[in-house]
Order: structure tokens, then sequence, then C-alpha cells
RNA sequence: GGAGAGAUGCCUGAGAGGCCGAAAGGACAUGUUUGCUAAACAUGCGUACGGGUAACCGUACCGAGGGUUCGAAUCCCUCUUUCUCCGCCA
């Protein structure tokens, strides 16, 4: 959510962002919320004078039952009773426009930085680099989903017989390359001086809305209705709502965290080659992480964890790319974000398998994070994350690149977590 | 799941209808003093919104939301949560 004051204070700026978001009507939106603010404070001052009158007539009834001027105290009840009408009236004002105020603040998306390219979809996204070289495979190469089969790695059809579509049986070697990816994801962030967290994977509404899922994404998340929790699309939300309603000091920051969870998303709407074998699915391993940091060091933060995903893909020896995304394609919450694909060989196409996105204050508002500045100011961190790595897809890219007549090669580094180095 | 006791500022903790935005101590910050570590003393030290060039002023907040009252941290109700005991259980 944007602040209020920053609308007020830079309503141009605000505005050329937005454009780059592509967001409708813009300059109406913006006009309609300085106005109910105008309505707002106005409604304040009004509730407050009534309230200070209040008080104040409180205070000498009190003064009057002690000095036992009965008489007089009841005179000014009765006066008080008649502020109390015009107290609730203001108070019902005052509610009314922060409800509405609140309600349209939580449809503005995040100004985009300047240097996000515009666009629409994701034809116009940035391509920064590609890494990697995309190899050529055998004749006889499959896609994943037939590899998984053929080897007996994932189950795809149990996992529909246990719970539906979307949530595959990971088996023997399969079952230990997940593993040994998670391990070896947190074991590099940690080492990069990410602590690691395991939050919970149920969260409240509370949760929700800091982080920006709600109200915008609802239908996206499952929900367990007799407890009001939802299951967490990512460790994003637990893991940054650890500072929600928290005043750090600044020599906390940077505050750097790392965490693995299962993701759960209903992915309502999705349907085709999309969602085919490990392409998308409803619940998923990923490796998160997030980073709290001063508002001055946001973005050179942003580029050492887009160096930090990269590295790890690097080692995986994966052919990949990154995208800075267009304005269009940025999600709600962020102010720049970065995509790293990587190159699946027998589908030939690109899968994302990280976002990598600086939120700056839009979700440290919601959430209430600050910390106190040299001169003891409170002000918004800013706050950052990125999957690193997100399991699925480059199991996917992992199994198709690395495929040969007889079987397929394990890379180097995951070696020591597998315990084998080659699937046959 | 049942019974009881709690929830106060960064922390500990007093306050039991008006004198309370809240004692006291600790922590923290600044200053003075002593040769360093440190101690002593003094001062300061919540958040948000609104008004004001500013000093400052107003309002709200004592787990959350309602209620009683001229007036609520204090009384009542609901919820959340913590602790103790019992039950159940990895």
């Amino acid at each position: 959510m944007l602040q209020l004051s920053y609308i007020r204070e830079n309503k141009e700026d605000v505005l050329k962002r937005l454009d780059i978001k592509n967001f409708k009507d813009a300059e109406s939106v913006i006009n309609t919320i300085l106005s109910l603010d105008d309505k707002r404070k106005l409604a304040q001052r009004q509730a407050d004078d009534v309230k200070a009158e209040a008080n104040g007539l409180a205070k000498q009834i009190g003064e009057l039952m002690k000095t036992g001027k009965k008489e007089e105290a009841e005179t000014l009840k009765l006066k008080t009773t008649e502020l109390k009408q015009s107290e609730k009236q203001f108070d019902e004002e005052l509610k009314n426009i922060e409800a509405e105020i609140q309600k349209i603040l939580v449809t503005v998306p995040n100004t985009p930085n300047l240097t996000v390219p515009r666009g629409k979809t994701p034809e116009d996204n940035e391509v920064v680099n590609e890494h990697g070289v995309i190899p050529e495979l055998h004749a006889n190469a499959v896609p994943h989903w037939e590899l998984t089969t053929k080897f007996d790695l994932i189950d795809f059809e149990l996992g529909v017989k246990l719970t539906g579509a979307g949530f595959p049986v990971y088996k023997g070697k399969g079952a230990r390359l997940q593993r040994a990816l998670i391990n070896y994801f947190l074991d590099k962030a940690t080492s990069k001086g990410y602590l690691e967290v395991q939050p919970p994977i149920l969260v409240n509404a509370d949760s929700g809305y800091g982080t920006g899922q709600l109200p915008d994404k609802e239908g996206q998340m499952y929900h367990c209705q007799v407890d009001d929790l939802y299951l967490i699309p990512t460790a994003e939300v637990p893991i940054t709502n650890i500072y929600r309603d928290v005043i750090l000091k600044e020599s906390d920051l940077p505050i750097k965290n790392c965490g693995y969870t299962p993701c759960f998303r209903r992915e309502a709407g999705s349907y085709g080659k999309d969602v085919r074998g490990l392409n998308r699915l409803h619940q998923f391993d990923k490796v998160e992480i997030v980073q709290i940091t001063n508002p001055e060091k946001s973005y050179e933060t942003l580029e050492t964890m887009r160096e930090f995903v990269s590295s790890l893909l690097q080692e995986l020896e994966l052919p990949y790319r990154t995208l800075k995304l267009c304005g269009g394609d940025m999600s709600f919450g962020s102010a720049l974000t970065y995509d790293l694909e990587v190159w699946s060989a027998a589908q030939k196409r690109w899968l994302e398998v990280s976002s990598v996105s600086n939120f700056e204050t839009f979700q440290t508002n919601r959430l209430k994070c600050r910390y106190k500045d040299a001169n003891g100011k409170t002000q918004l961190a800013h706050s950052l994350n990125g999957s690193a790595l997100a399991l699925p897809r480059i199991v996917a890219s992992l199994l198709e690149n690395n495929q040969t007549e007889n079987g397929i090669k394990i890379p180097k580094v995951l070696v020591p977590y597998t315990g084998f180095d080659f699937i046959g």
C-alpha cells in the first residue's frame, strides 16, 4: 500500500510512475484519494475539537463533584450529553472516510522504479542477460514428464488419487533430489549470511494483508475456513510478517532471512501446456530469501540478491536468462522485479524459476515495519524478496537438459547432497 | 477439551473510576566529572493522526473489539493470547 503522505507530497511523480504500470484512471483515482484525504482532515479536526471540549467539561464536572457543587455539575452534564451526539456523528464520518480511503488505496499498485521498462505483456520484458550454453539433446530426448515416469521419480497419477491434479508424489531418487536441492539452496543462502527460519505454513488474515496477498489475491490461496487460516503461497508471507509491527534499530539492518517451505497455490484458471508435468503445481517446494533494508541500500541489495540467485543457476550448470519485468508484467506490490528463467531443453522454452523484487515501502507500510534512524526518527524500511529457488522447474530442466541415452546426469554440486551422480 | 490466574511503554513492574500517556527501576541517548575499562550525577527517552514557521497545542492508543458512565488502564461483555492444574497426544 502506498503512503498517503507520499501521494500527497509527490502527486506528479506518483502519476508518472503509475503510468509505467498501465494503472487505469490513475489521475482520477489519485484525485479521489486526495480529496477524500482533505475531507478526512476536516472531519478529524471537527471530531478532535468536540472531544477536547467534552474532555474539558468532564474535568470540570469532576472538580465540582469533589467540592460538593452538585447542581452546577448536573447542568454541565446536560451539556456533555449534547456534545456526545455530535461526537458520535463526527467519529462516524471520520471512520467512513478512512474506510473509503483504505478501500481505494489497497487497489493502487506500487509505483514502479523509473527504470522499469514500459509494456503490457511478457514480450515487453527486457532481457538483461543470457548465460550458459543451450544443450543439444540426443535424438530420442523426451520432456521431463516422460523422464519422471521412465525412471520412476515422480508419480503424478498417484497424486491425483491422494489429492488431485498438481499434487505429485516424489519417489526414490526423485524424492531424494528434492531434499538435496532444498539443502543445497539453504546451505548456499546461510553461507551468504541469511538466517534460516522455519515458519508456519498456515497464516492468519493479518499476515495475508501484511504482504499484500489479501485482498488482491484472495482466490489464489487455499483457505481453511473453520479456523480462518490460509496456506501460504510463498514463504515470503510468514517470513516478512515476522517484522510486522516492529520498530528496528538501524544497526539491525539489513535483516537477511531465508527459509524453506512448501508453497500452495490454487492457480485458478491455468490450463494446457503451461501446467503439464512440473510446470505448474498446486503444491511445490521453494527456498525463499527475504531482506529488510535501509531505504538507501535497497537497490544495491536487489542486485546482490539477483547475483546470488544467478550463482545458484550457474553452479547447477543450467542455462538461464534474466528479465527485467515491464510495468504490465510486474506484480502488484513490486517496484522493480527481475525474473530468472532456465532453459528447458526438451520443451524448448524458458521456465521462470525465480522472481526477485524490491517492494520499497509498499509492504512495510502495511506491515508497519520501521526503524529508528540516526536522528531517532522512525521511518519505514524497505523489503525485498526472491526465490532461491523454486524446485519444480529446476527439476524439470535438470532432468531434460542432462538426459543421455542411458539416464540423467546430476550436476557436481548436488552429488554430495544426493549421494548419487546418475539416474539410470 | 475442562478449571483457574494473567495481558500496562524497549524490558521489569506499580496503578483498582477524575489528580494517569501512565509511578519506580533497568536499558538506551546526551552532558558533567574522575587517568583507561567503568562508576557517580544531571537531563532526555512511546506511536499515529491533525493544527502551527516554530516553541508547542489537540485527539486517539494500557492485548483486540463492543458496552456502562459527564468521565474508563481501572467496571461489564465477546474474542485473541500467555501461564498453572487436569485430560488427550507426536
